[in-house]
RNA sequence: GGGCGCGUAGCUCAGUUGGCUAGAGCUCCUCGUUUACACCGAGGAAGUCGGCGGUUCGAGUCCGUCCGCGCCCA
């Protein structure tokens, strides 16, 4: 690096938004030896005789183009030494700015949609940090749950049997195609979990690899994963807080159940989807009566189970019937009539049959007519053993019903369902003796059935013993909750308050899993070693976490475990969201260090999707209201979707996933930034890879526009020139709006703004008009070209610190050339963030549209030069410039640096009223002979 | 069936309390290499702002209604 530079005056740094003032900025956590990373290295040369000059770069030294990938492992690495993005823990909470980062779920696949979002994250916190927040910002891994457990289950082609005993040491090799073919193997619960964890070290690697690249500010020591022993702790801690709240129970109870994953679910994971279907009509007796009814159903299965009729109170088909009781085909079981509000009476034939259970109606049924319990359906979706003639299965003709059922004992439900239809069709079975009971052919419908979000078989609601915490008395509360949220946005709290709204079951929080933070109760056993439900023994919370399967309750020997009089653990997991809803608790360390939970909670910012508005920010609510009847952030920011060209939503089933890395690799870490900063928080977003295209070329055009600024050499001299003044005034409006912006949380709308005026006011416009200023030899003019000079840096400066938050890698690149040590702020990631600061010693221009008019002007001699097809580096022997007389006075300021852009050496002003105020025509333009090559 | 969002140039998208002669980038066409940049510059073409009604001096923007797409919930 050639050496044209030398000290910059305190007197100039001063202004520039007091940078060095700041303690944080302070270069002691820095290298000082040398400008952060820097490919050059800018040597230094002190000489009084020189007047004092500002310092520049010689382009020779720079390479011709950016080389984007070099420069991010180069500056990765250098923030990761220099711990630029460390939270300071020794900060007061109000200068701290509290991210509730997502954990990613390893094992799903990692597509584009993951760097869209978390780059929208990112783009805020590193605007907060720039305003000067000691930001908080962790990463974390959701690791436990189901999907994990789904992966260890195909990739080692094993499943989990908990009564099998541990095998200390176990060696489980990836399946092959062969032993896949082959049943899988069976291993205890222990080695099952230990399987989970090797999985999941794996995918965490893969994630934060892709994190580090896509230049995330985070601080990489406060990293988690939601099975860790922390994660645990907190989750185990929050449960027992809950407990000694009263707010969690255990009820056995229906509960909607998965019978291929053999686990219950909550409310918030069930979907809806419509399939095909079929209304059954069968014919049941009226007991003591002549009558017959004939009901509809598409669960004909479920006959055996039936425990009620019902139809609407006020429909006058039925209204004689209620109080009686009646038949049912098959298996004779006299069952109650009943009125009910919920029954349609437009729908089938308005009267229905009651089982248990078939859907939730029958749930509340059951409970509100105290009905009698058949359950047929088992925890693995088959048909029960069971006998009728005994309690509970009374009927008036068992030996015939047990034959009908013996047909069907075993079946699933789809095999259960065939067979009864032929059942059905048998003119014994019927209740009234009128023939066949199922009276016509079924008629196929389409209708709306739950499942779980992840099964394959619709839910049955089987009636189990399970762990709740009570939600539906707090609805006010919630929705008080969210409404002290501020969602971004806006109308994304609607989804927030329709869900808790329409609320219909407490918050089901066990699972009948493995690989989750087990619930930590042990249960006393009586004498007959029957557990009492009644009194859960809870661990000390000093010695979370614990895994009851394992670990001793206090007072107890592990001898005792299963024996009369002695304990027994409990077996199930929590919800993952269980975990989930506490992770700005796990930042902060709630109930472990209470200091540092002061400092971190609640949060200031929950990015996340809008998909999960019913789960993650609905839980993380509601526990930060249970526990300290808290908001758990003051902030959702919520992402949209990235959707393919045909405007499907990217997911894995789908098979149309992009994945992220080989755009890195084409466009840079920047244009991809580009691309999800671009897209407004809460908007999906059609996949197109021309934004990556324009965000590449973006870095480009900041590359070289800095190196020109740069390059350029001038004593120090203030900024008087009228054009200057009138430029910065422009550029200063920008600041104001980027930062409105981005207290809006209007990133995109910053970006666009900043992008916009860096290439035509600053490269397209102000540029080209100092061009010829800024080089200018002559002595005479060193106060001008000093001012140009000045300005072209204060311009760049500010504008690189606006792109900073987008484009970490090209604005830390540059930044390091000259400001880093200038300025005194090593990186530009932690220099201030721009304000009026920046030009408190500008003066202001005697006409804010000077810089308009300048424009303006160059463009309509531009035009000229387009339309006669010359460069626009042609002469011009001469040329009238016409405008009205007020705009030519008002030209006059900055005439000089346009004739100089426009290459005019003979210009005459000729003023026409009528036109426009800032507009110019170009009249008898003589173009100077092309030089010769 | 209810709620929310979206429908603006061939494509991707801006258009904040109604004032727009409707914008940007990409694409396309014409022209131009000046020592920051051809991943460039100058100029140009391209839209009945989903349809129809209404309010208003004035509607892409407000209201009603309908159509299409997406999501959430029944």
């Amino acid at each position: 690096m050639a050496i044209r530079s030398i000290s910059w005056s305190r007197k100039r740094r001063a202004p520039l938004g007091g940078i060095g003032e700041r303690g944080r900025l302070s270069s002691a956590r820095l290298p000082r030896k040398e400008p952060l990373g820097a490919p050059i290295r800018p040597a230094r040369e002190r000489s009084m005789a020189e007047p004092r000059r500002v310092r520049s770069i010689d382009t020779d030294e720079l390479p011709k183009h950016f080389d984007a990938p070099a420069a991010e492992a180069r500056w990765h690495e250098a923030w990761q030494a220099s711990g630029v993005y460390h939270y300071d823990p020794t900060q007061p909470r109000e200068e701290t700015f509290v991210v509730d980062t997502p954990p990613p779920t390893v094992s799903g696949s990692l597509h584009v949609g993951h760097v869209f979002s978390y780059t929208q994250t990112d783009v805020i916190a590193r605007h907060q940090r720039m305003l000067g927040k000691n930001i908080f910002y962790p990463i974390g891994w959701d690791d436990n749950g189901l999907p994990t457990e789904r992966r260890v289950q195909t990739l080692y082609h094993v499943r989990c049997d908990p009564t099998l005993a541990y095998e200390a040491g176990l060696e489980i090799e990836e399946a092959s195609a062969k032993s896949r073919k082959k049943p899988a193997r069976l291993v205890s619960r222990r080695n099952f979990i230990e399987l989970c964890h090797r999985v999941t070290h794996k995918d965490e690697d893969a994630f934060q690899a892709l994190w580090s690249r896509v230049g995330l500010s985070v601080d990489w020591r406060q990293e988690y994963a939601t099975i860790d022993d922390h994660c645990r702790r907190i989750a185990q801690l929050s449960f027992i807080d809950l407990v000694e709240k009263g707010v969690v129970y255990t009820s056995f109870a229906p509960t909607m159940w998965d019978v291929d994953y053999h686990t219950a679910v909550a409310q918030a994971e069930v979907e809806d989807r419509v399939v095909p279907g079929a209304f059954h009509h069968l014919e049941f007796g009226v007991e003591e009566s002549e009558r017959s009814i004939v009901i509809a159903t598409t669960r004909p299965e479920l006959l055996a189970a039936c425990v009620g009729v019902t139809a609407h109170p006020e429909d006058t088909r039925y209204q004689d019937l209620f109080g009686k009781r009646a038949l049912t085909p098959l298996f004779s079981v006299p069952v109650p009539i009943f009125p009910s509000e919920l029954a349609d009476p437009e729908k089938g034939t308005g009267i229905l049959m009651v089982c248990t259970f078939g859907d939730q109606n029958d749930v509340q049924w059951w409970r509100e007519q105290n009905l009698a319990t058949r359950v047929l359906v088992g925890r693995t979706g088959r048909m029960r053993e069971l006998e009728f003639g005994t309690e509970g299965f009374e009927s008036t003709d068992s030996a015939r019903a047990n034959r009908y059922y013996a047909s069907l004992a075993g079946k699933n439900v789809v095999q259960a369902r065939k067979q009864i239809v032929e059942l059905l069709s048998d003119e014994v079975g019927s209740a009234t003796g009128s023939g066949k009971p199922l009276v016509r052919e079924p008629e196929p419908i389409e209708h709306a059935v739950k499942f779980y979000e992840r099964g394959d078989r619709p839910l049955e609601f089987i009636p189990t013993r399970q762990w709740f915490c009570r939600l539906l008395d707090r609805k006010g509360e919630l929705l008080a909750k969210g409404e002290a949220v501020q969602w971004h946005p806006p109308f994304m709290h609607a989804r927030f308050r329709d869900w808790t709204e329409n609320l219909a079951m407490d918050w089901n929080i066990s699972r009948q899993r493995y690989f989750g933070p087990a619930i930590p109760v042990w249960y006393p056993l009586d004498g007959d070693a029957q557990r009492d439900y009644d009194k859960p023994l809870l661990p000390d919370p000093e010695n979370l976490p614990i895994d009851p399967m394992i670990d001793v309750p206090p007072g107890y020997e592990e001898d005792q475990r299963g024996v009369p009089g002695g304990f027994e653990g409990e077996a199930d997991v929590f919800d993952t969201w269980f975990t989930s809803s506490m992770t700005p608790q796990i930042s902060s360390h709630w109930g472990v260090d209470p200091d540092r939970h002061a400092r971190l909670f609640p949060a200031d910012l929950r990015p996340q999707s809008h998909e999960i508005i019913r789960t993650w920010a609905f839980y993380t609510i509601a526990k930060a209201l249970l526990h300290e009847d808290s908001i758990p952030w003051k902030h959702v920011a919520i992402s949209g979707w990235i959707l393919d060209p045909d405007r499907k939503k990217m997911s894995k089933s789908k098979g149309n996933v992009v994945t992220p890395m080989h755009l890195l690799d084409q466009y840079g870490v920047d244009g991809v930034r580009y691309w999800a900063a671009s897209a407004r928080l809460g908007s999906d977003t059609a996949f197109d890879e021309k934004v990556f295209k324009i965000g590449k070329r973006l870095v480009t055009k900041l590359f070289n526009a800095s190196k020109f600024v740069l390059s350029q050499s001038a004593s120090l001299q203030p900024i008087e020139s009228e054009l200057d003044r009138a430029f910065l005034s422009e550029l200063q409006a920008l600041v104001e709006r980027s930062t409105r912006s981005f207290a809006d949380f209007h990133y995109a709308e910053a970006l666009q703004d900043t992008e916009s005026f860096f290439w035509s006011h600053f490269t397209d416009t102000y540029l080209e008009l100092v061009k010829g200023r800024a080089r200018a030899e002559e002595v005479s003019h060193e106060a001008a070209r000093g001012s140009a000079v000045a300005t072209l840096r204060l311009g760049l400066d500010v504008l690189l610190r606006l792109f900073a938050p987008f484009l970490p890698y090209i604005t830390e690149e540059v930044w390091s050339w000259c400001f880093a040590e200038e300025r005194g702020a090593p990186s530009v990631h932690r220099a201030p963030w721009p304000s009026e600061r920046d030009f408190l010693e500008v003066p202001a221009p005697n006409d804010v549209e000077s810089f308009a008019l300048a424009s303006a002007c160059l463009a309509a001699i531009n035009k000229a030069k387009s339309d006669a097809s010359v460069s626009m580096g042609r002469e011009l022997s001469s040329a009238v410039l016409v405008g009205n007389p007020k705009t030519l006075e008002r030209l006059e300021a900055v005439l000089p640096d346009v004739l100089r852009a426009a290459r005019c050496q003979a210009h005459q002003l000729l003023a026409r009223d009528g036109l426009e105020d800032g507009s110019f025509e170009i009249e008898e333009a003589v173009f100077a002979e092309r030089p010769e090559a």
